[in-house]
RNA sequence: GCACCCGUAGCUCAGCUGGAUAGAGCGUUGGCUUGCGGAGCCAAAGGUCGUAGGUUCGAAUCCUGUCGGGUGCACCA
């Protein structure tokens, strides 16, 4: 409806005052209407005209619409136009679909990323949830989603791992392996790494060992070894991480990935890029290869070190070339934290040197540190991690009392998922375990209460759905709520900013509440067109609610 | 030193492609309590939108300076 009406009148722009622009209508005040837009006051200027001539002579043509749509179109202030709609037309906008957005795209999504050896943290279940929900909201707006996990297997960090493990288990003893309880693996591998992380900091010896661990790691790749005592214990620890990933992703029930990309396959197509454009995008210097970004107003970054590894920046630009290679994809859209802002720029220019058209098909977005009450940032490093598995316990221990394990579980993941999805996504978030697990205000199990005392109305009514009656006030303004979730969804996948969706649906819950405090459903002369309301309410909140992930029972 | 992000009510945050009196939750104070599920509703108090300029008919929103916080700047990922 938004759109429609916003072509309409730059169409009738066109025709009075013979200039193409892009018209927007906005949701104004509700006394004002139910969309309004400055497209008078844009124009004065350009046209030399008073606003509010411009406005009077633009809402004299709507009001001719054809189509039935406009009931009134009036002028105010410096020269807005403010537009009621006719209630069919309000009904038709509270069941149209999100638009065509994304129609026909492939859309390649990478998101969550965690590396192999190392346990899920609390930024790791954030960015699952947000890249989930972005997903999910691609896909209402016509995108053919592909979602990609791309996490190293090989570098530094699996080599503290290795080390850490060796040390544990007395040498290097695959045997061993099999005396690690299958429930623990995931902790055990995290406290190796932190002895690995720590000895190398702490131990000159230790860390001359370990960048030898990582030089044979990557030759179990490229020279395949599966047969070495250290073999062993690298693929065997490597698969329990995978195994791990993947049972995580099902508790928390969002998608599964369509690929894992683990860095050591993306090293080889990474390098064979950059060998290609030694001397035109890549150069030598001190021994390494890098890209000198700051012709792009960057930094320089190194591809290859000068002992001739491939570091980050070469496999995640081989990932690229993987990903479209394995997807064709119009547009990809990775995810990391913020503090890889400056340094994607620089992966990109050099990209875009290489293959503009690739280059303008990447899109990166951030997410923020979750930082806890008292303003401290985790670190893997230090061990001080808050581990995902540990939010979800505590979230999920606060809301079990005196509620089935079944229904404690829904509950809680949707406590968890609301409170990360409602922040705009690129900021830092603070994360309250008490406030997130509320069941009060604006969270996950208050939409989650709403719909299902929506369901249960629903379910005592005797009239059917009928939308055929004029509409009362109370009853016009929570239809004129109801008809903005189209375009709500619309611009979340536009931006894509989950939190616009939890925004509206709040809104809406509470716009809800307030006409259900005065107005009686069930039982009254009005139940037919009531119940209709009802319907649509109860539909947008369960579809909302799906889009980022949560589940909405009937009861509970 | 350079670059990027952030600074809105006591706290946590929306609003930011410039527009009509700056919104919500939590917390505080008061009211609704035999309700179709009160996990709710109504009302009050609380903000010179860090700060100083600029652009504009109009700035929380755009630009510049400045202060405060965070992050990143070659062989880690």
């Amino acid at each position: 409806m938004k759109q429609e009406l916003e072509q309409t009148l730059s169409k009738i722009v066109t025709e009075l005052f013979d200039v193409t622009v892009a018209v927007e209508f906005t949701r104004p005040d509700e006394q004002f209407g139910d969309y309004a837009t400055n497209i008078a006051l844009q124009l004065s200027k350009q046209l030399g005209k008073n606003p509010r001539e411009i406005a009077e002579a633009l809402a004299a043509k709507l009001r001719d619409d054809s189509f039935m749509r406009i009931q009134s179109a009036e002028v105010a202030g410096p020269g807005f136009i403010n537009l009621r709609l006719t209630d069919e037309a309000l009904k038709q906008s509270a069941q149209a679909g999100f638009g065509d957005l994304h129609a026909g795209k492939r859309i390649l999504l990478e998101y969550s990323c965690p590396n192999a050896f190392k346990e899920l943290h609390t930024g790791h279940l954030y960015q699952t949830v947000a890249g989930d929900a972005i997903g999910k909201i691609l896909e209402a707006t016509g995108a053919q989603v592909y979602r990609a996990n791309f996490g190293g297997d090989v570098g530094l960090h699996v080599a503290k791992c290795l080390y850490g493990i060796a040390q544990t288990i007395g040498g290097e003893l695959p045997s061993k392996l099999s005396e690690v309880p299958e429930q623990s693996r995931a902790e055990w591998l995290s406290k190796a790494y932190v002895q690995g992380a720590t000895a190398y900091e702490a131990d000159a010896a230790a860390k001359s060992q370990i960048i030898e661990i990582n030089n044979a790691v990557y030759l179990f790749h490229t020279m395949p070894d599966h047969e070495s005592d250290l073999a062993q214990i690298y693929w065997t620890c490597r698969q329990w991480s995978y195994d791990y990933f993947k049972a995580f992703y099902e508790r928390i029930e969002v998608a599964p990935f369509d690929k894992y990309y683990p860095e050591s396959t993306t090293a080889e197509p990474g390098l064979k890029v950059v060998r290609e454009h030694m001397g035109t995008v890549f150069a030598q210097s001190d021994g390494a290869v890098v890209y000198k970004g700051e012709d792009a107003g960057l930094h320089t970054r190194v591809y290859i070190t000068s002992k001739g590894l491939p570091t980050y920046e070469t496999k995640d630009t081989g990932v690229i070339y993987e990903e479209v290679a394995d997807y064709s994809y119009d547009k990809r859209v990775i995810m990391t934290g913020n503090d890889q802002s400056e340094y994607m720029k620089v992966v990109f220019a050099a990209l875009h040197a290489i293959d503009a058209e690739l280059a303008d098909k990447q899109y990166h977005i951030t997410n923020g540190t979750v930082r806890f009450g008292n303003g401290e940032k985790m670190s893997s490093r230090l061990g001080n991690v808050t581990r995902a598995v540990d939010v979800l316990r505590e979230v999920q221990n606060t809301v079990a009392a005196e509620r089935p394990e079944a229904e404690a579980a829904e509950v809680a993941l949707a406590a968890v998922k609301y409170s990360f999805l409602k922040h705009r996504l690129g900021g830092d978030i603070a994360f309250d375990i008490q406030e997130s697990v509320s069941l009060e205000g604006n969270s996950g199990p208050y939409l989650q209460y709403a719909h299902a005392r929506a369901r249960s109305v629903l379910a005592k009514a005797t009239a059917s759905a009928d939308d055929t009656q004029e509409l009362t006030a109370d009853e016009r303004s929570l239809l004129r709520k109801l008809s903005e979730y189209g375009e709500t969804v619309a611009k979340a996948a536009d931006e894509l900013m989950p939190h616009h969706i939890c925004t509206y649906l709040y809104e809406l819950a509470q716009a809800f509440n307030k006409f259900y405090e005065a107005n009686r459903v069930v039982g009254n002369e009005r139940e037919a067109i009531r119940v209709w309301l009802v319907g649509r309410y109860a539909d947008i909140l369960q579809n909302g609610l799906s889009l980022l992930g949560i589940t909405a029972p009937d009861r509970m």
